[in-house]
DNA sequence: TTGAAAGCGCTAACAA
DNA sequence: TTGTTAGCGCTTTCAA
């Protein structure tokens, strides 16, 4: 009564080749080679094969099949600190790259805890997937994922093992702050100022760092100011305040250059708040491009966009590469992109 | 030069369980009961095994073990329209499920592309998944995936197939207005507005049945505004601009029920440059509970939350237990929360 | 307590 | 043109 099998097959995961040969008469090796389209045959034999399968639906076992390839078809994906928005189109990407090749992609997560992630290593490797991609948010340089048996292809996104071996991909967040810079040079500020997340964040470290070279490149009047803080509106808000209240006119800035959209955002309404214009009065560049902030701040921001989807494209190429046979290697990093709206318009 | 063998193994795909059985100077068969520590063997026998597939770094071939199995303890999660801020939580939720269990997930996105699906499912279905997992906006009452070898355990979480015979998750949306109208209530309001998004999408319709549900029920001055747009923030300004500009005090609504954060928040902005009070003169709550949105809001918005991350678990609850043997079917309605902030705290 | 061998579903080499 | 057979790496009887 649970059962229903309305033709008699032998297989635990459904019809295997075995059926099909024998309901299309012919022998197990005359099966496969008809289904693969190899071997040469008889067109009709080929034909009543193809048909009987379809029939039966049967769907060649690839658990069976990998078992003698030496590739499994599928690549591990770990993220180590959770699925977020900058996992998202990264992941995005690599799937395109995978799926039109036949690959599927194992999708983990272990935030933080590095016994969940040995066990998905545990379980990816006893998978025999054929790659692995390392994703987390760029800030933390961690130690590199493993024992990983020898020869297996590996790529970090995002990510960045503290030995210099493994592949890994990110964007040029240093660069990034130059084109910010640059932009708020060329439309005429004067005095910067930096409004950024917490520290401990490598990438707060590197946009600093690409902001005070910049900085010294281009004419400026002021050395520009540096405010570390958090990643929210409020903080945004806050380093407003400090930087405009009670402040005279010649010291104020002109120029914001804020760590991350949401920062951009909160300073956007904290100026409007009190009446400064932007970007008339301030021009205001922020990061990440990401549009539910942008677009829905008054003005819209002009932002740097990290290119993550590129990002995500390239390393899924670089890993098909590698699964290929070639090697990789080293840091590399993508350039970022200026995105120009309403708040640096002038 | 390439190659590096410390140790010779036979299997294409890492030492083999033949490598162990030789090494250890013993028979496979031995070697496989020694290394799943069943039968009875000798402690000493057992050990020697254990020591030498530790020593070549022998991780049991998976796929080769499914083939015995009748589960190949993978499951697959088929996103129908991109991955996105909704389907997170749940993938965490069942990522959380399922990884426990040592099942391993599979993850597809085919964004309202059916050929697409189409492959993504043969895929699938050729690595013999032991269940799938289809999530989607709730907006598109979709064609049911398919067609699926009989039997194969399958959930739609946040999704709903046209047709009734599978099992489908989704949040309780219409209770969801319930418990925000019922709130805006107890904290005084009289005269309601709802304002959302576009009607194509099935929540929007669902959302608004339940809004006017609970006004039906609840002792208010006005058969409540009903305003539809799109999902963003400038609507919410606008749809404020439309309620509160030229008109009479006594005609304005004194509570606003919005569509999602994005959409409550812009009508809270809207407010704030009319200098009306919220929650004094005005409250308002949103829905999703997005903490991006809702904590950056001035002031923080009420919220109703669908608690994607239960749906999620009880998916990831329920396939076990379909794949474990057992019929669940139909849809299922999980309650939303509400989470009171400053918006309606008066 | 251990070994031998059949077989999971499939492919590929070799025979016929 | 088709059939036979030996594995892929593993588990599980059944013998020894």
């Amino acid at each position: 009564m649970t059962e229903e099998r309305p033709i008699d097959r032998t297989g635990r995961h459904g019809p295997t080749i075995r059926d099909v040969a024998r309901l299309a008469g012919v022998s197990i090796g005359t099966a496969s080679k008809a289904l693969n389209a190899n071997g040469r045959l008889k067109q009709e034999t080929r034909d009543k094969v193809q048909l009987v399968a379809r029939e039966i639906g049967y769907r060649p076992n690839d658990m069976a099949q990998s078992l003698h390839r030496t590739r499994s078809m599928t690549v591990g994906v770990l993220s180590t600190d959770s699925f977020g928005r900058f996992t998202l189109p990264i992941f995005q990407a690599l799937e395109e790259q995978f799926a039109d090749r036949g690959i599927a992609i194992f999708m983990c997560n272990a935030t933080d805890d590095p016994e969940r992630e040995r066990q998905h290593l545990d379980q990816l490797l006893g998978k025999r997937i054929d790659g692995l991609v390392v994703t987390a948010r760029r800030a933390d340089k961690r130690p590199p994922v493993g024992p990983l048996p020898p020869g297996l292809p590996v790529i970090y996104v995002y990510s960045q093992p503290d030995d210099d071996s493994a592949l890994s991909l990110i964007s040029d967040e240093a660069g990034g702050s130059r084109l910010a810079v640059e932009h708020l040079r060329q439309v005429g500020c004067r005095r910067l100022a930096h409004i950024t997340g917490p520290e401990r964040f490598e990438a707060v470290l590197e946009r600093k760092r690409g902001f005070h070279e910049a900085l010294a490149l281009e004419q400026f009047e002021h050395p520009g100011y540096y405010l570390s803080g958090k990643w929210s509106e409020a903080w945004g808000r806050d380093a407003v305040a400090a930087l405009f209240d009670g402040v005279a006119e010649a010291q104020r800035p002109d120029g914001l250059f804020c760590g991350n959209d949401q920062i951009a955002r909160g300073a956007a309404e904290a100026l409007r708040d009190r009446g400064i214009d932007v970007p008339g009065q301030v021009a205001i560049v922020g990061f990440d491009n990401w549009n539910v902030m942008t677009d829905a701040a008054r003005p819209q921001l002009t932002s740097i966009d990290m290119n993550l989807s590129a990002l995500g494209h390239e390393a899924g190429r670089l890993l098909v590469d590698m699964i290929g046979g070639n090697t990789h290697s080293g840091i590399r990093r993508l350039p970022c992109t200026l995105v120009v709206r309403q708040s640096t318009r002038r």
